[in-house]
DNA sequence: AGCTAAAATGTGTATATACTTATATTAGAG
DNA sequence: CTCTAATATAAGTATATACACATTTTAGCT
């Protein structure tokens, strides 16, 4: 890979092939425009997608650390200890000291129960209306490749 | 699909479920690693990936709109002025007004062009390690996989 | 017990992002 | 030519995101 890159002029046509090949701006540019789609299918539910997997998180490990949810979650502390006090305030969860009191402890609330209730068919419409477009095979090897990936990122690099 | 949520400790077995299966999480997941990556190997260009990425549209359309720019690159146009006034305080690129004074007219300084210059052997660097882990067949699913599904959203949803 | 290192989180700051609303400018109907 | 509608953008606001640094609390060594 000799290349050599001078010329204004030929910034056109690298710019085409960055833009075709960069797998982060692919990435964040798909994941830009999802987001939309799951944003508008909650709205009903009054969340938006990022806070449905939040809170869905928070469902299945009630009642831990902030540290615990980050990690599975691909997602620094300060962020995930940031996005968790907007769902407290809007009273979806808890978050209290624990025994060991640096520790964080969050709880879904009673309310955050009931709205993660209403929202699941919200999202499984879009999900199959994904899998509809998409075919069964496509997303399930696009999901794989998600997953490997961001397994190998947390890991190798 | 006819399922009945309802008890509280079902959560934990469909938040394992939707957090394998919801393609947005996974999406986000994956461009947050990933982005880190980016951000890091272009460190010594003083460049993050989104700008980078922003900086060579910039290149490959010079002296367009924002408007035109936002469209490709499927992000709205608010968001996209942000990021360029950024880019623009660094003196990367500049943003006058066109004749029609309602546009404003986006173009590359000399310091963009030689940061660009710089930035993408780091860039290709990146690149090529993750082709190298995923093997140059996969890379390719998934960037096909993520072009047509971002096709989608942008024209059918 | 007392001090120091490790652990967990919060805060400051900067960027990325979109939606809604406001503003300015042009184009088009009459 | 004038008023109105369409176009292009900016500004206000809220969320998502990470990094560096500060703070608090616990654990472990002596």
């Amino acid at each position: 890979m000799e290349h050599v890159y001078s010329p204004k002029e030929n910034f056109k046509e690298i710019s085409r092939k960055t833009g075709k090949a960069c797998v982060c701006f692919n990435l964040r540019k798909t994941a830009r425009l999802l987001s939309q789609i799951y944003d508008q299918a909650l709205k009903p539910a009054e969340l938006k997608g990022t806070q449905f997997s939040l809170l869905m998180a928070v469902a299945g490990q009630d009642n831990t650390s902030i540290g615990k949810l980050a990690q599975p979650l691909g997602m620094d502390r300060s962020t995930l200890s940031r996005n968790a006090k907007i769902l407290e305030k809007k009273g979806l969860l808890t978050i209290e000291e624990g025994e060991d009191r640096r520790r964080q402890s969050i709880k879904l609330t009673e309310k955050g129960t009931s709205v993660l209730r209403r929202a699941l068919p919200l999202w499984e419409g879009v999900q199959e209306s994904l899998a509809r477009e998409m075919g069964e095979e496509r997303l399930k090897t696009l999901l794989k490749d998600l997953q490997s990936l961001s397994q190998w990122l947390k890991s190798d690099f």
